[in-house]
DNA sequence: TGTGTCCGAGACGAA
DNA sequence: CTCGGACACA
């Protein structure tokens, strides 16, 4: 016990001993948080409380692997493995495949991932005759979301839709349920709606939660949303050992439906909370920790507190002004390489952080012109390209029969002449008789209303998939995915549509790549299955980065918000402007504090040296546009902008907030 | 029906 | 500029 605790600081180790009741734990930027759960759940198991007792929820499935792994180290293998430990979605899952028919959900429903959504909404407008250009499919995606998330059925958002325009979504919102329901799969929002469904309609199966789980612990409290907070609420509320931990200042999920309230009013929620405030940083020096806090204490709501360095001075934050997007890159890169090759970083000490995904392209372009490695996270995924796409529909299809996205994806997959004809044809059909894609489909061909033999050819393919569906039973997945390969005869596909060899060996890469994870599955998964299969690479970010992720010295370039949780030595902030940090949505929609917690997410990134740069113009749509120095970097500086800061002629922006610094301090002091 | 070209809109984040 | 959709043609 002793051993466990040596090492924290007083905070630290009075949010480890607080072991019963309520416990609200604000965690800064670089305070230890991990080490605290980590170390807290260790002290609970040496306490004699059983490792099934134990309800971890991080935010991401790499933290919970990260967890996991932190703990097999100190307190075995064993006790680490037994408890629970996992995303929200990935335990609400769970819930839905064991509890399935009190739900009504066939057990190996599929999941409709965001580009499947988006394909259904995109399906549901056209039904609906609603072109694309008076609702933006993403626009509707991204309000359902919120629908959802909030509890508003279709029929109350039709009701209560306030113009055409909010009208028009309710109806692709009822839709794309209906959608969804027919082809027996869940989307992201699903799982916790249903989860919390089958706590509230099924007692027995929340006191069985509530009896096993005897301490809960969430991470990243700030990011919760309300259905998450009702699963997690359901399932405490009778004892209430409940550690919450995390940072109100680094909510950046705000837009995904995540409640920043919650973390602010726990103690409201929970009366009688304990509340432990970690506020020594352990990560970044005093200038970048000061310019952090100068920042932040700009948001209005939030739990007042302020971040300390433990380290000491460092070196001081250079804001630079670049002429564009080219020249920030291509400074950015120089240096870089000059830092490197004198010695004073490694690649992978360094990272570069921007705000929108197309910012990384200048970035690429002036890295691998000076042949720095480096690497992109984000940006499109793996499962975004056709042919991962392509092969993935076929197994889902395989896994879940009832599929219709996926059905009507792979329909003209290789190209077999049922065009968009055809396909309109037995959407419409499918919609009035209310029977699925394939069963119309095969209806229709067998009264002639769509002819040809390549249709009964597709008919009979559709039917042998059903075999498939069988080896896959017996969990043999690489056999699975082969003779898929050759029953469809995809190989020459991929000849047919890149004749460039180049890219056709690259696409056919990416087909393998899925025989790779199949190969890597089956052999870890005691139990392997289809439906298991497809779900733990739609689950899992981080399971489809490449293997390369770990050790290999690389410069990193990523967004902020996949930046939250890591630190580097030093980081170049980048594109620090008006319209993109803050981000020019953020204007119109009130989340500028939100934009300011994501500008204190990427300062305090940084461990010894940070460097933030603007430019003075941007290519917007292949046109030169001036842009303005981010008034984020005035609060840092504690100046107020200028009057004529903004002013629409005035082209290159007036003053930069302040240039280099010349007192340079001792840079001993850090080690 | 598949393929190619033109056109207009766009623009953030991700389990 | 760069994507996806619409449209025209073979």
């Amino acid at each position: 016990m002793k051993k466990l605790l040596g090492g924290l600081n007083e905070d630290q180790r009075r949010a480890v001993e607080t072991t019963e009741g309520p416990l609200l734990v604000l965690a800064g930027a670089g305070t230890g948080k991990t080490r605290v759960i980590t170390v807290r759940t260790a002290y609970l198991l040496n306490a004699g409380v059983s490792p099934e007792s134990i309800l971890l929820v991080t935010f991401t499935n790499k933290a919970a692997r990260e967890m996991r792994e932190r703990l097999k180290k100190m307190v075995g293998k064993k006790k680490a493995e037994q408890l629970t430990c996992g995303t929200f979605h990935s335990f609400c899952i769970r819930l839905l495949r064991e509890h399935h028919e009190k739900l009504d959900l066939p057990e190996a429903f599929g999941i409709c991932d965001g580009s499947d959504q988006m394909t259904a909404i995109k399906g549901a407008l056209r039904e609906l005759r609603i072109p694309e250009q008076q609702v933006n499919p993403r626009a509707a995606q991204s309000r359902i979301s919120l629908y959802k998330n909030s509890c508003v059925s279709p029929d109350q958002a039709i009701d209560e839709a306030a113009d055409d325009w909010e009208l028009a979504v309710a109806h692709c919102f009822r839709k794309y349920e209906e959608h969804l329901r027919r082809s027996r799969v869940l989307d992201f929002d699903d799982f916790l709606l249903f989860a919390m469904r089958l706590l509230t309609e099924h007692e027995e199966v929340r006191e069985q939660l509530e009896e096993r789980y005897k301490y809960v612990m969430i991470d990243e409290y700030q990011d919760t949303n309300g259905p998450q907070y009702g699963i997690m609420h359901a399932i405490v509320r009778g004892h209430r050992n409940l550690c919450v931990v995390g940072d109100d200042d680094q909510s950046i999920y705000g837009w995904r439906g995540a409640d920043i309230s919650k973390i602010l009013g726990f103690e409201k929620d929970f009366p009688g909370a304990d509340k432990v405030h970690l506020g020594i940083n352990y990560r970044s020096t005093e200038e970048i920790i000061d310019a952090a806090n100068k920042v932040i204490r700009n948001n209005p709501k939030r739990h007042e507190k302020s971040l300390r360095s433990a380290l000491g001075t460092g070196s001081s934050i250079p804001i630079l002004r670049m002429d564009d997007e080219t020249h920030e890159a291509s400074y950015i890169a120089t240096e870089i390489e000059a830092l490197v090759r004198e010695g004073s970083n490694r690649y992978g000490d360094i990272a570069i952080l921007v705000r929108t995904a197309q910012q990384p392209r200048a970035f690429e372009a002036e890295l691998r012109g000076f042949d720095i490695p480096y690497k992109l996270v984000g940006g499109m995924s793996f499962f975004d390209r056709k042919e991962v796409r392509d092969i993935l529909s076929y197994l889902r299809l395989i896994a879940n029969p009832a599929d219709e996205t996926s059905f009507l994806r792979i329909a003209n997959i290789p190209a077999r002449g049922i065009g968009k004809t055809t396909i309109d044809k037995v959407v419409t059909a499918a919609t009035e008789t209310g029977t699925g894609a394939f069963p119309t489909f095969r209806r229709l061909v067998e009264d002639g209303t769509i002819g040809g033999a390549a249709a009964k050819g597709f008919v009979k393919l559709r039917e042998s998939l059903n075999v498939a569906h069988a080896y896959a039973q017996q969990g043999d997945l690489v056999f699975t995915v082969t003779e898929l390969l050759n029953l469809i005869e995809y190989r020459s596909e991929v000849d047919r549509i890149y004749p460039d060899d180049q890219t056709r060996e690259l696409r056919w890469n990416g087909v393998m790549e899925i025989l790779n994870f199949a190969e890597n599955y089956q052999r870890k998964d005691k139990k392997p299955t289809l439906t298991g299969f497809l779900e733990a690479l739609t689950l899992d970010e981080s399971d489809r980065k490449d293997k390369d992720d770990g050790d290999n010295d690389s410069v990193t370039l990523m967004t902020l918000h996949s930046a939250k949780g890591l630190e580097f030595r030093r980081v170049y902030l980048v594109g620090v402007e008006e319209g993109i940090m803050p981000h020019i949505r953020s204007a119109t929609e009130g989340t500028v504090d939100e934009e300011r917690r994501l500008m204190y997410v990427g300062v305090t990134r940084a461990q010894h040296e940070l460097s933030i740069s603007y430019c003075a113009a941007r290519a917007k749509f292949g046109k030169l546009v001036p842009c303005h120095p981010s008034r984020f970097l005035f609060e840092m500086k504690e100046k107020t902008p200028p009057d004529d800061w903004m002013a629409a002629g005035s082209t290159p922006p007036p003053p930069p907030p302040v240039r280099k610094k010349a007192k340079r301090r001792a840079r001993r002091r850090r080690m």
